[in-house]
DNA sequence: GTGGTCTAGACCACG
DNA sequence: GTGGTCTAGACCACC
């Protein structure tokens, strides 16, 4: 289910770091549901092992999932995946609104432009 | 003029890229202006020269800007620059959708949650 | 009656000698008695049989409770289960004394930070 | 002036974290100091330059030092050092009350426990 | 079996 | 030169 790209610029432990959290947001991953083996996974996406514990390392630092040794790890939050996904993309759009607005835009063409792509 | 942050995560050369274009943009740079001069404004920015050699090869690369070897760096085009900025800010907003999209947003809560961070 | 957090980052061996000592000191076992078996424990718990021996093994180990072969355990001693802990507890005294004397931190100053977290 | 201790079983990479945020505190290092490189400490130390970028990996996490790529690793706020360190000790003391509680002590029995291990 | 740590060594981007 | 990523493979503790 998951799948990264190799030729992507974005390092492959974070690209499983954003599946993984997608996945918990869209309800494939539940809630105390047991993640794909460090080592299962590092075989199904032929990466290595240690990418994948440094992927799954960052999802617990954020609360994602939690590491319990000797079984595996277990999904911790749901609802702390989605909060962190939409600070995420928030932070995108102020930043993306603070660069317009430093390039002379005002809100309501920056309006307009957002607009125009959304429904492009 | 142009300013630099060194913590940020942002490559220096990527971030004079953007601040040349946001310059010429602003009309602070016009057309057939000099550039300052690689080791001038490497001084400036307490920055290696070969960094500035990357930014400003960078700007050539986008049609931005152009070298006269053995005289400096002119600027070429406001307008392509203002162009080459709203193909970028257009590309941005265009991944934030789809990953909002993929998240499974419909476009009328994308068109929410853009215009309560727009008007925040 | 015993009672264990999976997780929590404590080896659940471990939490299991604390709970049989602790248990031993406030009484609930007392000498002689019998501790619940390996398998039910394990039954009770949800978790491997291997894992109560190894806890099993460590209390007998610090001489709090001992094995016979085709019973089961047995409780030795509550008063060791007590000196045991003592020792624990301020071997982590000492311990935490010894840190903040390294930070620069003179036993007045300890005193009143300690006094602080006691009283809070 | 790092040392470590390789038989410990605290992981390397902790104990460097740990003295690290010592000297930070100590005034070892100050704000806007560079730490000693990837390479060199762990040439200096005989360990691993990976084990060297996971506990100054680490330290960053807890907002004590600054990567910049290219640069080096910079000292970012002792402050934060210090804090962190008293939060640490605060936990460590508030979680050998709670257990000492446990096993049926009142707060004026802990005090004497403490002092006379403070005053050993 | 599981995750966690560590080593050795390669390659890349940045300055 | 710097840090960042990734691989391959070893060893350990825990279950």
């Amino acid at each position: 289910m998951i799948q990264i790209d190799p030729r992507s610029t974005i390092p492959i432990f974070e690209q499983i770091f954003y599946q993984v959290r997608k996945m918990m947001i869209l309800n494939i991953f539940n809630e105390h549901d047991q993640l794909p083996t460090v080592r299962q996974l590092a075989r199904d996406l032929g990466v290595n092992p240690n990418t994948i514990s440094k992927a799954y390392s960052l999802c617990e630092q954020h609360q994602l999932i939690q590491s319990r040794p000797g079984l595996g790890y277990f999904v911790l939050s749901p609802e702390n995946a989605k909060n962190h996904a939409m600070k995420d993309f928030k932070n995108s759009f102020q930043d993306l609104f603070k660069q317009l607005r430093d390039l002379g835009f005002n809100d309501e063409s920056i309006y307009q432009l957002v607009k125009g792509e959304l429904y492009a």
